[in-house]
DNA sequence: GTAGCACTTAGAGTTTACTCTAAGTCAAGG
DNA sequence: CCTTGACTTAGAGTAAACTCTAAGTGCTAC
């Protein structure tokens, strides 16, 4: 699978594949003999979890390091657990935040529905 | 009340203050005759609005141009429900991908346990 | 076999949102 | 009066995550 059918598939542009493989986030990925990227089934799974924990916020940084205790093997489990569980309990914290803004918005939309009434009414 | 305390009551740093009223996001806030800053009512209820819009992710530009509408008056009504909606929809697609990696993160976080109690039993 | 498009790398540039620095002013306590 | 700590400005610096550029290589279609 090369980078292009990759990238079309998750929404990363080629550009930020190739820049998580560069910064270590995203393991070397399988090449054909010509030196051109022919991601396996592994490197796509990657990529989609990569995907999906970037989607919601969480840093590179905790990623890679996520990432290279998996490399290591069954010991860094419980490393693995702590880094899952802490990173669930900030993302828990941010989307509890965003539910009070989402409140506070929808209070101000429904001001201004009766507001925008009021004036059509004026004009009327 | 003067920078610091506005600072601590919100949680943002006096230099971000400053910013924020640099950049035209907080319109220019009301001064003691020394030209200190002494925020009154409605300098503190836009820094609150700004602090909650802000911690949801609301880009500044957008604030920025939804400030300078409330500050034109009542003709711009439909244009600020225009943004609020937007962003709304904006915050809550937000929400949704990031519960979609909670969701994600609950179950690796379910298979480590596991794997830990397995691992704990192999080591008995 | 050559045009043209996708691929490669290294490295520079961009965006967003701060955050810090330097140099100076103000206000309260000793 | 003078020190000390909070305040002021303009402008530079930083962090995170891309995104773009240039120069070159590989694959496929005519």
């Amino acid at each position: 699978m090369k980078i292009a059918e990759v990238s079309q598939r998750y929404g990363l542009s080629s550009d930020t594949l190739r820049y998580y493989e560069r910064i270590g986030l995203l393991p070397p990925v399988n090449r054909a003999e010509s030196g051109i990227r022919d991601y396996n089934d592994l490197d796509v799974r990657r990529v989609e979890f990569i995907k999906c924990m970037r989607s919601a916020g969480l840093p590179i940084e905790v990623l890679t390091a996520y990432i290279a205790l998996v490399q290591r093997g069954d010991d860094t489990i419980p490393a693995r657990k702590a880094i899952l569980k802490e990173q669930r309990e900030l993302l828990a914290a941010r989307m509890n935040e965003m539910q009070k803004t989402l409140d506070v918005l929808d209070r101000k939309i429904a001001i201004y529905e009766n507001a925008v009434l009021t004036r059509e009414q004026d004009l009327l």
